[in-house]
DNA sequence: CTGAAAGCGCTTACAG
DNA sequence: CTGAAAGCGCTTACAG
């Protein structure tokens, strides 16, 4: 088999042009189905590979894609933007695009060094997955390069962002605790941390007010410094009948120190998670929890970005995905204290 | 800022040719110093980005890596090949090459189909993350394409691989729990699910017999089915003074099942890992396990991807990387059962 | 030190 | 339906 195999090696084989090669094997108008079939035969026989390289060239584009995590969620607990990752991948794929992931060190945020990737024009646009520093994105607007937020977004309205609808997922979730005869329900997230986790906060709220449900002071319990980094959580005097957790590896946590004290999940006292990842299986009994439709999420921002590419004048604005509550049995009924499950 | 400016723009601009561009961009010989500095200024000031994919269409080379991963490694508790995915993406934007990360689906892999990036020359060779079907990987390997194999090998000692040394590592493992004077040690694992574990058994084993302690036919528990399936862990009627487990997944599993059957872990029975992954610190007293050099290995394979590039007919075999043994308090020390740690 | 020519493998727009 | 010409943005090899 020939190294290099090209259009012009089955052109000459078969005694016509590079441009009808061009067509037939691009399923496009202007060779006879004959032609086309032959054409095709002989590709198949020579072992041809189309140059994606190529048309790249001549097409401006070269249908990748840059996807930016910054090394902040990249620990060996944070598996979620990973996981995000690789359904980014595949959806990608799909649509004939690749995906090119690019970590982002700490000191290049801190000093706004853009990607080598971007430099070197290696991609058609960026998807931006999980909230950086507001002078790196600032700095990144300023390029003429297509971008989309991912899981984030900012005070921009204009900023093109697909985001999970935080907000009604976790009214939801918070009803759902009403409706099964809570009415004492604390909160554990630190609210300043992200917009998504005060979006989460205030769905809960919504549903606390319109219950006439009060919210005492220490039932917002905080999880994490404004640094991030986790705490030890203060539990109020009298533990309320729920908690109701900002994401599920703090809700993990939490079981973990409930059961320590005594208390049983959800018998004493339920809780309920966010995100249904790897930390909502852990527990004993499972987490009920609000799924993130990570793949409807990929499937948003691919098409994005996609027509972005085509189009880097329009601008979406805010694209919200619906989350879902899955059912495990970490609520307790207390209308029916027998039955735990829903 | 004008749209895409080219070398040709400020070849224009200096009133010299793209040739001399050319050469001061790439910091190559044959351009004066003065002029050289005038080229880069000018680049700097009209945003000027170098077009990778022109240079890659001259030599024929993409500068991307495609890095294959089964799906079937790809759900929510496995996320050690994701975690690998990361270093190699930041160890070869070291580089200068990209990585493309593709999830095989298991129909794909069946079917034998290779994937997109392939047959459009995407990327300048493979690197294949875990396991896959023997016929994808002959069929794989019955290519053109520069291919190494990364945390696994086949019987084939001409294949490039990198992996762990598992063998040594469990080794070394068991080494230090007969150093502390344990004498009854269990093994959980199917020794027959993957190369690497059976490497593992066998590193254990040598340890055994060099210390002349006997492995009774229950001591050796089988944690999966042959499909992967993980089953119910059967004990040993008498419960060993040490578990050696094929992975911290499972060694998370079994001190779970320990601790509910009230057993204190290590008080009554230690326990150690393998991975050094997240499992490793969920547990109650954390895991000492191995820790797998992922940014070793991911710098082997990227070198020696890079060189397979160039060189594609170099053979290099299996390359092994050590790894090291992470301890925590998993282990207590029967010499000295005061003290549990190290 | 500087640059004209040729070419990487394809596609587009146009002519026959 | 078929194809000659031009070009995408660079680099290499060679001439001056």
């Amino acid at each position: 088999m020939k190294q290099n195999v090209t259009m012009r090696d089955i052109a000459d084989k078969l005694g016509v042009s590079v441009v009808t090669v061009s067509k037939a094997i691009n399923d496009k108008d202007g060779v006879s189905d004959e032609l086309r079939k032959k054409v095709k035969t002989i590709a198949e026989e020579t072992g041809y590979r189309f140059n994606a390289l190529a048309k790249s060239m001549k097409e401006g584009l070269s249908y990748n894609i840059g996807i930016i995590v910054s090394e902040r969620f990249t620990d060996i607990t944070q598996t979620f933007y990973m996981q995000f990752y690789q359904v980014l991948a595949k959806v990608l794929d799909e649509n004939h695009y690749s995906g090119i992931l690019h970590i982002l060190s700490l000191e290049d945020e801190d000093q706004l060094v853009l990607p080598r990737i971007y430099h070197e024009r290696k991609v058609d646009a960026f998807i931006i997955l999980g909230q950086l520093d507001h002078r790196y994105l600032d700095m990144f607007l300023e390029t003429d390069t297509p971008l989309v937020f991912l899981d984030f977004y900012t005070d921009c309205p204009d900023v093109d962002c697909v985001i999970m609808d935080n907000f009604y997922g976790m009214y939801d979730l918070t009803n759902y605790l009403v409706k099964r005869g809570h009415q004492d329900i604390a909160y554990v997230g630190n609210i300043h941390s992200t917009s998504s986790i005060l979006d989460r906060y205030l769905g809960y709220y919504k549903s606390m007010l319109e219950h006439g449900i009060p919210v005492p002071n220490d039932y917002v319990i905080s999880d994490r410094d404004d640094q991030g980094q986790f705490i030890d959580l203060q539990l109020p005097e009298q533990i309320p009948t729920a908690f109701v957790c900002i994401c599920d590896q703090i809700a993990y946590h939490l079981v973990t120190l409930l059961q320590k004290k005594g208390y049983r999940v959800p018998e004493d006292c339920s809780v309920v998670g966010f995100d249904n990842g790897i930390f909502a299986t852990l527990t004993e009994p499972g987490l009920t929890t609000v799924e993130v439709n990570i793949t409807e999420m990929a499937k948003s921002v691919v098409s994005l970005i996609v027509k972005k590419v085509k189009n880097p004048n329009i601008s979406y604005g805010r694209v919200t995905v619906k989350g879902k509550i899955i059912y495990r049995n970490s609520v307790k009924d207390l209308h029916n204290p027998e039955t735990i499950t829903v």
